[in-house]
DNA sequence: AATTTAAGATACGAATCTGTATCTTGACAA
DNA sequence: TTGTCAAGATACAGATTCGTATCTTAAATT
């Protein structure tokens, strides 16, 4: 009757479960218990796997943002770019790696990791990828390097973390544009006259 | 020998209690065992006032930013007015708020409150501050209303709030100025052709 | 000094979570 | 088809938390 799940099957059933509970209750309030119950397996299964409640935290998150590693978009704009990466940002939730961050307050405190170590097992250390997207567009003449300060870059990734945070759903596509459009581009876009 | 704790004292010492345990362990991870605990004292003492952890992580909440009610800055200057109320949120963690957010997510599935109805327990609805300091600058001329547009009004919030977030420290000053200086004048300063 | 109030200690059964162990039975490979 | 492996169910003792109830004894009030 009840088809058994197996491997990777399984597998991304107790990721999914495990991150849900996570992000509900975060490293204090997850348990083996909710995860088991919501993944409609039993607790063995996830014992099997994983010792103890910081291992499980650790993969569960590194397996989440693995899913979305990403991609330096080419749209031929950077308009068009900026907003492809707010997009993935936006879709992936990978900006919930620095709210989880206060989720997280426990894990650093049981496992005595920092958060740098976790940074580093769940990203990896590629290139910059909001580097490239900026420098292409420099080359292009899109944007006035020196107008393009590390304050001016990162703010566009901050108002839509701060969005996301207080509404708790994902933010929608003309939001994602008004950012772009009516904070970033002003910044940033060379003065006309000086051709 | 001990002496026993009462009124505003012991009050003081519970909520002081609760808040520490919400800050490390969140609203799912709090326990009216640890709070009497950490408070020294017993759990009775806690059920005598809050019926249960809904109540008791409102009022804590609450209690922790009653300490620190904003109030109008007039310095003279927009630029002057504005840095003063990132000061403010700087120095009182007001925008933690946020960033607790997270922390609650249990919360408000768990009592059905929205944030919105949290944030007004919390705040009060006196006039929004920021509003206040907006049209005084529109009145002077410091600012043009039509580029001043919400997404850019909340954006130093919203950077102020991610610098804080990633490193779990209050801003240098520096910081506070530059996030006024390269982000918010130069978007919403009046052309000075039109004069 | 007498009275009232509530702090703080202790105990309780119920519920939940932990970690482990055992057992049955699908799913897969040889 | 047969054998192996692990999914999933169930049970266990121990720990923790919950919510309540009871008792004593400081500390305020009268």
């Amino acid at each position: 009757m009840s088809t058994r799940r197996r491997g990777e099957d399984l597998e991304n059933a107790l990721y999914k479960a495990a991150w849900q509970e996570l992000s509900e209750s975060g490293y204090s309030g997850i348990t083996f218990e909710a995860v088991a119950s919501r993944a409609q397996t039993s607790r063995a299964v996830l014992y099997r796997r994983w010792a103890d409640k910081g291992e499980l935290v650790r993969d569960t998150i590194a397996h989440h943002f693995k899913l979305f590693a990403h991609n330096v978009p080419d749209t031929g704009s950077f308009r068009g770019d900026l907003i492809a990466l707010l997009e993935q940002s936006n879709a992936t939730r990978e900006h919930m790696l620095t709210g989880i961050r206060v989720h997280l307050s426990g894990y650093y405190e049981a496992t005595g990791q920092s958060p740098a170590e976790l940074r580093k097992h769940v990203l990896g250390d590629g290139p910059d990828v909001l580097e490239v997207v900026y420098n292409r567009a420099i080359d292009r003449g899109e944007v006035d390097p020196d107008k393009a300060t590390r304050m001016v870059r990162k703010a566009p990734f901050a108002v839509l973390r701060s969005e996301i945070m207080s509404t708790r759903e994902r933010v929608p596509q003309d939001t994602l544009e008004e950012i772009v459009d009516t904070l970033v581009l002003p910044l940033v876009t060379p003065a006309r006259s000086t051709v």
